[in-house]
DNA sequence: CTGTTAGCGCTTTCAG
DNA sequence: CTGAAAGCGCTAACAG
């Protein structure tokens, strides 16, 4: 069986290629004797518009590109699962493109939304947004861009993220709340750009925004300060994102005989990994130590003990970031959201005593 | 700035607009003079094809679409995965589209493929396979399907999925020459197709394929006979794929009083369910009951006592998908690719000793 | 309300 | 080896 085009179909209704394109389009000036006719042609030849021609045509698609580092990691998935739902329900379609958090592969994905005639751009940088030049490829094309996941990267463009200052903030404060007052902060990073030094020498500039990571300490600090604490170089350490990262690096951070009652992890595997480091030294949490993680993982209710954990919520970020897209792509003026996180509580952490 | 044609550009390098078709399609039979001079042009106007003039003219793309269930399972996510790298990799693009696990949208997703041009497709279908009126459509327009993740779901198309049975066989195997007898099995099922009697009834039949689980029953079910054991229907549980399904399940199914020395889990998560519920009943894991979990997450390091899990390789199925796929594109004939898993021994397991 | 017609940007014969 | 011209499937004036 052939493709059954447009005038196919006319054809077999007795009409002209401009009525079916009428009916396809709903546009209601047809006659509904015409209609009908033309949808049960339709239903009987098994005709599907082709999105290509269209596209070429109108020289707009349905189509919106979206640039993710990869799928493999849950909130990234989750992103990706919200700008899918969104896009369905809105009448767009999907195509995806996994940077793999190199930078090469960054400015590919970008070319190649460029050359796919996507309407619409949903941008998940890698941390380093590199491919500055590539991106303007695309935006010189008008295609409408919205930034998710970061902050403050891309000037002049929306951008979606997680309050991630709010939420270590929030963290921070909880365990001051509950007398412990030396909190080490595990600084997560997929590649550090360089040495703690460097870390802190980036903390309150615009490079901050590239790193979620430099927006939590800083709220981390913010708390600290609000209790007239400083911030102390021997309670950051630099750590992955990954359980080994965070067993490794509770070894590290306790052979450095650091006094601490409290930690800050990048995420729950990170948490969970710390406190397997711990346990094997009998420290006990939460009581010597309390923990708090991050993302409020499924994880969380099984690490024993149970994790306080800041939940996001990337699945919301996806999915704004592609309600905000198609709101400009329909004309209207928009700016960048910032969506709120939430300390979950549970039994990881608890009241000082000592 | 506006877009930049093909005539836009053989304007301004003087030449007409098929020598520069050649050119970006770098057919060999340009003079390199002239190839130069357009190369330059194209980069100093910035010019990027339009893929979908390309398509229409062409009367095919490189573009393939994807139907998956979520993208929030980590296991779809990773066949999502291999199937994008896979497909950069060759030079295509990927169209995603997420069927929810409902029928309706399943279908919805088909009809999009239809119309979007695509080349091929990759068809992660739900349990029951309703689409099929859906699916017949985009093989009509002649575009090539593989279906990843179930088997013999659809007849006279290549299938790419995991061996579930041989990794429940290998699993039950190892319980069983470790001196267990009453392996328990909780069938996990995303929607049960009804109760226990109507699950064991399509054990063995063409219905099997739908669902991993019933492979895996199989599986189960072989390793057994060759210990001259019954399958026992006491020792069947239906359970989702969740922790607190896991810990509902092994409630319940303890309320039962059935003996039994092991138990097959459906996955980590449910396999950490369930030895929740156990620690709480003081059933020692692995001595009493030895527990295996499947799919091999980063949660079976974390779980306490770490878990011994059958190892899939989702990752593999998206990207041999793709790679059957391009290959059929190509001209060539393809059947079908059994993956194999692995049984990853850990700390839940034990010889029987009493 | 319906049909005719002219392209959208691109590739691909077919001449030169 | 290069250019002119036709046309992919579709939409949007423009007539009727």
């Amino acid at each position: 069986m052939q493709k059954v085009t447009i005038s196919d179909v006319a054809k077999a209704a007795n009409v002209s290629v401009s009525t079916v394109s009428r009916v396809i389009n709903s546009n209601e000036t047809v006659n509904s004797e015409l209609r009908d006719r033309v949808l049960a042609t339709i239903e009987r030849m098994g005709y599907i518009p082709n999105a290509s021609a269209r596209s070429v045509r109108v020289g707009s698609s349905n189509l919106i590109g979206i640039v993710i580092p990869t799928v493999r990691i849950a909130t990234f998935a989750e992103v990706l699962q919200g700008a899918m739902d969104a896009a369905m329900q809105l009448g767009y379609r999907v195509n995806v493109y996994s940077s793999g958090g190199k930078e090469q592969q960054d400015s590919w994905c970008l070319d190649s939304v460029a050359s796919s005639g996507a309407c619409g751009l949903i941008y998940c940088p890698i941390a380093s947004v590199g491919a500055q030049s590539h991106l303007e490829q695309v935006r010189s094309r008008g295609i409408p861009i919205v930034i998710a996941f970061r902050k403050n990267v891309v000037p002049g463009l929306p951008h979606v993220y997680m309050d991630d200052e709010m939420g270590a903030y929030t963290a921070t404060k909880y365990l001051l709340q509950r007398g412990r007052r030396r909190i080490a902060f595990f600084a997560g990073f997929w590649s550090p750009p360089g040495s703690l030094e460097t870390v802190l020498k980036l903390l309150h500039t615009d490079g901050q925004g590239a790193y979620t990571t430099l927006e939590r300490m800083a709220g981390y600090q913010r708390a600290l300060q609000e209790y007239g604490l400083d911030l102390e170089k021997e309670l950051l350490t630099i750590s992955g994102f990954d359980y080994p990262s965070g067993y490794q690096s509770m070894k590290k951070f306790l052979s450095t005989l650091t006094d601490f009652d409290a930690i800050l992890c990048g995420n729950d595997l990170v948490a969970a990994g710390a406190m397997a480091a711990m346990q094997e030294q009998n420290i006990s949490v939460p009581e010597r130590v309390s923990v708090v993680g991050y993302d409020d993982s499924e994880l969380a209710q099984i690490a024993h003990p149970q994790l306080t954990s800041v939940r996001q919520n990337p699945y919301n970020i996806g999915k704004r970031a592609v309600e905000i897209l198609v709101q400009s792509l329909r004309g209207g003026v928009v700016g960048d959201v910032r969506l709120p996180s939430e300390l979950i509580i549970r039994a990881s952490t608890a009241v000082k005593d000592f």
